[in-house]
RNA sequence: GGCGGCGUAGCCAAGUGGUAAGGCAGAAGUCUGCAAAACUUCUAUUCACCCGUUCGAUUCGGGUCGCCGCCUCCA
């Protein structure tokens, strides 16, 4: 039984979707004005963990994700003054973003969805709110007026009334009624990009984007909302407002937040510019599968340091598992079946299932798997593992590598010829005890990126990363 | 000021009211022509600190200290 814990109850929760099999969820996607960075990217890929998992128990997934291609700061950055412009310079990034996905086997969610496709399904749910009373108009923009929706605050479990608001007011050009009160709907400002819509010229609000799109694609009541913990206030709790007052039903069962991803004990934003991108860290030679290993290593609801020597270990992690997967693969095992591996390898799996459905402990579940790793790289060694084995570990690797895709490709790749020649020679000079000769030739396909190890099942190799 | 979270070996980190998974790094040994890999053993009598509940607490309650986040745009 999958258990998540919601944010909202503060609760471990049982799940089980609204409708039969179909799992409806909502991912906030990003803010394309610039490259995406590797915090940003801790909270996606728990969210593709998330999905793979769920896919993974059977359950049939639409998951919907936005692209905030509108909002002040695609605006200012691109200093577009018509949407065409602001649509062409916004698009460069999404691009980018989803080719940054891609390196870290981030699958695409069945709808990304862009927020200035659906101006109009925003503006109804603003008329929605400006009719039942809790929305209105000053000065040609929109504003959420919170002191129509008592329960405010229920997620970010903040109590209004105990607190100085005073101390955090901004300095915004918009006049409010009250300083809490959010914007829906923004007046044009001069050489501003703008839509002309049955509520007037303007743009939408950054929180309104995520409630219509969510509530047109998945219904007005859905499954899983996820995110970080700073979409917590006030975004999701924007959203909560807004689609409950325009629909009065539940918006959404369970809300997940993703902890951030720190960098000196600090955490890392744009805002505070102590940020990277995944480019930068792919410059300097880390490898997409170390860093999406390492993004995965600490349970998403935990704060998660990120450095240089974390994707080292992680880099040396997955050694550790390939290692063991390339003796599997060219060793050759005794007819039969050994019941004590196949024990283990039960063992393993039941404790990588146990795992992931405790609110996807990722860390518990990949001590499973290394368990048997070391295990399985004993069987190997005292000759004990045999072919009737052979099924059961490729399916348990085949389930880690369905939820973890860190491992290479397990196609092996192939040599050339000239390759082989040295190699064969390399085996006969070893035969006439050349050792000199077969180090030289050694040390010559080492310097072309091959790996040669000689076993006892005969030589091995692999290539150099 | 209010709210929330965290503090487990050199580093990362799981976990439970009954006596500490796993990874990385390190040491010794086995294997080996050497190398590599692998395996074995070792590396926290102890889970920030102090009280309390309990037969028993790292795990529950209270307090102290430290760190982090949110209350303003931010994944």
């Amino acid at each position: 039984m999958l258990k998540l814990k919601d944010t909202l109850t503060g609760k471990l929760q049982d799940f089980q979707p609204l409708e039969g099999n179909h799992v409806r969820m909502y991912a906030c996607g990003p803010t394309v004005y610039d490259f995406a960075h590797i915090g940003n990217f801790r909270t996606y890929v728990y969210e593709d963990i998330l999905r793979r998992w769920l896919k993974f128990k059977g359950y049939q997934l639409t998951h919907v994700m936005n692209i905030t291609d509108v909002d002040d700061k695609t605006i200012r950055d691109s200093k577009a003054k018509e949407l065409a412009q602001l649509r062409a310079y916004t698009e460069r990034y999404a691009r980018c973003f989803f080719e940054d996905c891609m390196a870290l086997s981030i699958e695409r969610p069945d709808k990304v969805v862009n927020a200035t496709d659906h101006i109009p399904d925003m503006v109804h749910l603003i008329q929605k709110l400006v009719e039942s009373g809790h929305a209105y108009k000053k000065d040609d923009s929109y504003y959420f007026k919170i002191s129509t929706y008592p329960k405010y605050g229920q997620l970010a479990k903040l109590d209004f009334d105990g607190m100085k608001i005073g101390a955090s007011v901004d300095i915004d050009e918009y006049e409010k009624e009250d300083v809490r009160d959010f914007a829906l709907w923004k007046a044009p400002k001069d050489e501003e990009p703008f839509w002309d819509t049955p509520i007037g010229k303007g743009r939408p609000g950054w929180h309104i984007e995520c409630s219509a799109m969510s509530m047109h694609y998945l219904g007005a009541s859905f499954d899983i909302h996820c995110g970080a913990v700073d979409n917590i206030f006030p975004h999701h709790e924007n959203e909560i407002a807004q689609s409950e007052c325009a629909t009065g039903k539940p918006f959404v069962r369970l809300w997940l937040h993703g902890e951030h991803l720190m960098v000196n004990g600090e955490k890392m934003s744009k805002s505070k510019g102590n940020f990277f991108t995944l480019r930068d860290l792919l410059g300097k030679g880390d490898s997409p599968r170390a860093i999406r290993y390492t993004l995965s290593s600490v349970p998403y609801r935990k704060p998660l340091n990120f450095t240089s020597e974390s994707v080292q270990q992680a880099q040396s992690a997955i050694g550790r598992l390939e290692e063991f997967l390339l003796r599997f693969e060219t060793d050759t095992f005794p007819e039969g079946v050994n019941e004590r591996v196949e024990e283990a390898c039960r063992t393993a799996r039941d404790k990588f299932v146990a795992g992931l459905d405790d609110d996807l402990n990722t860390a518990g579940a990949l001590g499973a798997i290394f368990e048997f790793v070391r295990q399985g790289n004993t069987a190997i060694g005292e000759g004990s593992l045999c072919q009737g084995n052979v099924a059961s570990i490729s399916t348990l690797f085949d389930d880690f590598q369905a939820i973890f895709p860190v491992l290479k490709d397990p196609t092996r790749q192939i040599l050339d010829s000239q390759i082989e020649a040295l190699i064969a020679e390399r085996n006969q000079a070893r035969r006439e005890r050349n050792f000199k000769k077969a180090d030289e030739i050694r040390d010559q396909l080492l310097a072309q990126g091959i790996i040669l190890e000689d076993t006892r099942a005969g030589l091995r190799w692999k290539r150099k990363e």
